[in-house]
DNA sequence: TGATCCCGCCAACGT
DNA sequence: ACGTTGGCGGGATCA
């Protein structure tokens, strides 16, 4: 039908058609809105709150729709009246809606009231595109901005094409807290100062030199080829997503948002932004028309922005007169303990169970090219494996809706359909047969696949503890069986101990590189894989095992989420739970649209699930019966059941020491409990568990060291889709040779074996030293900038404390700009911010 | 008027 | 060849 195709196709046909009709009457130009509109109420914040919240009314909709039909003015009134006399008096609205009706603003309420601000792992929280568009009445496009911008907050990723997941809020502080530190790190601050005192000295005017300060304000700027922050566990359903050249409307508002954020006054003027946005690719010609263009963008970002209550519109009175700007409302963003040094005035103190928890500003990808004259820059042989990255995952991404081939490199397929997983030797062997090209590619592949959503980016493998990574990671589980498989080993995940954030990545191995470690660095080639805090981990205690059972590696744990109130104990049985029957949900939903044929055989795929239970290759299987278990049969169900309680208490080896007993007391499931997850692979390549330790029961030492363990455990519940108990850890003789011990005296629960964790961080170091660790991915790295150097200066720069005390500012590392108070243009200090 | 920003053409990409 | 995305900027509206 019409409907699922674009309707812009449809509007504009209408209206060449009116304008074929009406010559004179609006030529090409955007059909003049008919003035006479009802004289009704005024438009208020209010009652258009009250409009969206009842978009969802069929009968509005079909009002809508029928409005929508009628492109020809006369019609319009038509419909209008015929509309008037439809709606009862109480849901008067002007049927013929006013621009403001149709704001970007309004229409982004209207898309938000459809979705919770957390939601839970268990409902729907898939967004169709073409039925939000439908049902909010608008053309795609204007989805497509709201999207957008979402996310590059990462409140939704792209699924597949037409496919949105919504993720609300949970993400929302990690992402701030990521583009927080890029945008310090991209010295957003001083570009920020350069450019007012630019324009400052341009009252009097310094024209000359104007462009070279520009350039030496944003550093020898190659074009920066703008790069979306990602955060770990978004990164392939985000900013992979398909990547058109730039993405730039959401790396844009990315950037929008971390002028807030670096600002001290978090105040920022559309004109300065644009400034800025602009002048990181192409500072030569600040040329008129790409300015507006800008700021119109930024306009439509800012309504999305507000509508989020992120920010809120104001006025800043300056010499120059009054300029539009905008006033971050969000949330305070803690400076991310580890990375920079700064300090926040206020909240030092480790709350407990502080929501905005260091997590680490997972920044998994920050290609901001650095400033500076010394500039490290992306390396070309980098920029090509970017590229072909990004080509990948555009095929991968766009799968999902196409019908479904069992293609190694299409490894959505398989996550989306959880029971054919079953069928992972099959399909392992067919993908080792075809890729038996590059190897490097197949790698590459692998690891995405077998990561998928989560961990996947070839980037930037972080585990992501949201919900919705739940059902992205399940393509693991291919993978993973493969591994197990005897006739073919193909990749294993490896756990690594990530520095930088504390996070641990996971990394899939292809057999033939078993011996080699390979890692994926958060900042890919700017951040080669730092050892630093690996070496932290040690001490593992009962705390850690603790905070296991609790963060689960959720960012649900963050806000204001229902879960957070249940005990640690409660909550992780109930988010396995719930994710599970989202991964049915999901499948399901997939199954619907595409593949309908494939499930087929759910049921045998089942029982063969089933049976690879004993057999060591756990995590698949528990994720598979996992999401299963929510849609099948209660037959199906109590075997499944039934097959968790043996597995758990299974004597495979690596099982963790756990008992049911104690599980039962908990009254946990065992899997959520276990302490320390690795997989290792028959092929000698280790899988690792990467995780996020973030929280509150982290000790206020950024160290890596508790976090290791925590780090298993958190990957297989977020990646391998909330195994069951005893399932974690495979006990496969084969892998015995792999440094990592898996044995069930290394994973006792508790304190007790803190020597054995010592040597499993031993072991990981040591691949971690292995030359290749960092492998094709970070070989082209250069040297990550030389971490912001904290100087006083900065940190002072920074300080909430201090606005109108900026001091000197020695913004480039070449020294050569150097801004003295007395010079420098302190707007700050002479805003009168408005609000209205 | 200047601030806003809707609208939808059309190119880039995918399938 | 067609569908999805989304850059882009003309010009309508709003304040």
């Amino acid at each position: 039908r019409s409907i699922l195709k674009t309707p812009l196709k449809q509007a504009a046909t209408s209206h060449s058609v009116l304008t074929e009709l009406q010559p004179d009457c609006q030529p090409l130009t955007t059909p003049t809105k008919p003035k006479e509109i009802l004289p009704v109420d005024p438009w208020t914040p209010t009652s258009n709150l009250k409009m969206l919240i009842s978009a969802a009314s069929p009968e509005i909709r079909n009002r809508e729709q029928r409005r929508e039909l009628s492109n020809n003015p006369s019609e319009v009134l038509q419909a209008k009246h015929c509309l008037q006399e439809h709606l009862s008096g109480d849901e008067y609205e002007k049927s013929q809606p006013s621009r403001k009706e149709k704001s970007l603003g309004l229409l982004c309420h209207k898309f938000l009231a459809r979705y919770p601000n957390y939601p839970s792992t268990a409902e729907n929280n898939f967004i169709c595109l073409d039925e939000v568009a439908e049902e909010l009445n608008v053309e795609r496009r204007r989805i497509y901005d709201i999207v957008n911008v979402l996310e590059s907050l990462h409140m939704v990723s792209r699924l597949a094409k037409n496919r949105y997941v919504w993720h609300g809020r949970h993400n929302l502080s990690k992402t701030l807290q990521a583009l927080k530190k890029v945008g310090e790190e991209n010295k957003y601050t001083q570009q920020i100062q350069m450019i007012k005192k630019r324009e400052h000295e341009h009252e009097f005017d310094f024209g000359g030199e104007k462009k070279e300060e520009i350039a030496r304000s944003f550093g020898s700027n190659e074009h920066s080829e703008m790069s979306f922050v990602e955060l770990p566990g978004m990164e392939f359903r985000a900013a992979s997503v398909n990547s058109r050249k730039d993405k730039s409307l959401r790396v844009m508002s990315q950037k929008f948002v971390m002028l807030f954020l670096v600002s001290t006054p978090q105040i920022v003027s559309l004109e300065i932004a644009a400034k800025i946005l602009i002048g990181e690719d192409q500072l030569e010609d600040l040329d008129k028309s790409k300015f507006k263009t800008k700021i119109r963008r930024l306009y439509d970002i800012a309504n999305v922005l507000s509508s989020l209550e992120l920010i809120k519109k104001v006025h800043v009175t300056e010499e120059r007169g009054r300029k539009p700007a905008f006033k971050w409302t969000g949330p305070d963003v803690l400076p991310n303990i580890q990375g920079t040094k700064l300090e926040t005035t206020s909240t030092t103190h480790p709350p407990p169970t502080s929501e905005s928890i260091p997590s680490k500003e997972q920044c998994s990808k920050n290609l901001f090219p650095l400033k500076g004259k010394q500039n490290f820059t992306r390396h070309p042989s980098l920029m090509k494996l970017v590229k072909s990255i990004e080509n990948d995952r555009r095929k991968i991404q766009s799968a999902p809706t196409s019908p479904i081939k069992i293609r190694a490199s299409t490894d959505q397929n398989l996550s989306a359909f959880p029971s054919e997983m079953v069928q992972v030797p099959a399909i392992t062997k067919h993908q080792l047969e075809g890729q038996s090209k590059k190897e490097k590619e197949m790698k590459m592949k692998l690891s995405r696949s077998a990561l998928d959503c989560n961990l996947s980016s070839p980037d930037v493998l972080k585990p992501e503890a949201s919900c919705s990574a739940v059902l992205p990671q399940q393509p693991a589980l291919p993978q993973a069986l493969g591994v197990c498989s005897p006739s073919h080993g193909s990749v294993s995940p490896v756990i690594l101990p990530q520095t930088h954030s504390g996070v641990s990545y996971a990394i899939y191995l292809h057999p033939s590189q078993a011996h080699t470690v390979t890692t994926y660095s958060p900042s890919f080639m700017l951040q080669p894989l730092p050892c630093a805090n690996v070496t932290g981990i040690k001490s593992i205690n009962s705390k850690v095992v603790n905070k296991m059972t609790t963060e689960e590696g959720d960012n649900q744990i963050a806000t204001g989420d229902p879960t957070k109130s249940l005990t640690t104990k409660e909550r992780p049985a109930i988010k396995s739970e719930a994710s599970s029957q989202r991964c049915f949900k999901r499948s399901q939903a997939l199954q619907e649209n595409h593949l309908p044929k494939r499930y087929r055989s759910d049921k045998e795929s089942l029982d063969t699930s089933l049976s690879f239970f004993p057999s060591g290759y756990l995590i698949p299987l528990a994720q598979c019966t996992h999401s299963n278990k929510a849609g099948f049969s209660n037959e199906e169900k109590a075997g499944m059941c039934s097959l968790q309680h043996t597995t758990y208490s299974s004597p495979v080896a690596g099982v963790i020491p756990m008992t049911a007993s104690e599980l039962k007391a908990v009254n946990i499931p065992a899997f959520q409990i276990t302490p320390l997850n690795i997989m290792l692979s028959p092929t000698s390549s280790i899988a690792a568990a990467p995780v996020l330790s973030n929280s509150s029961l982290n000790s206020s030492n950024t160290s890596s060291a508790p976090n290791l363990s925590s780090s298993v455990l958190n990957f297989t519940l977020q990646h391998v889709g909330l195994i069951p108990a005893g399932v974690q850890v495979p006990a496969n003789p084969v892998l015995r040779h792999v440094p990592i011990t898996s044995q069930p005296e290394n994973i006792s629960h508790c304190s007790e074996n803190v020597s054995l964790q010592e040597k499993v961080r031993k072991n990981i170091l040591q691949l971690l030293d292995h030359g290749e660790l960092t492998g094709k991915y970070s070989a082209p790295c250069v040297p990550k900038e030389p971490q912001m150097p904290q100087t006083p200066t900065e940190n002072f720069f920074r300080t909430p404390g201090g606005p109108n005390t900026v001091p000197s500012l020695s913004a480039n590392s070449d020294g050569t700009n150097t801004i003295s108070q007395e010079t420098l243009y302190i707007p700050q200090r002479k805003l009168e911010v408005s609000e209205d």
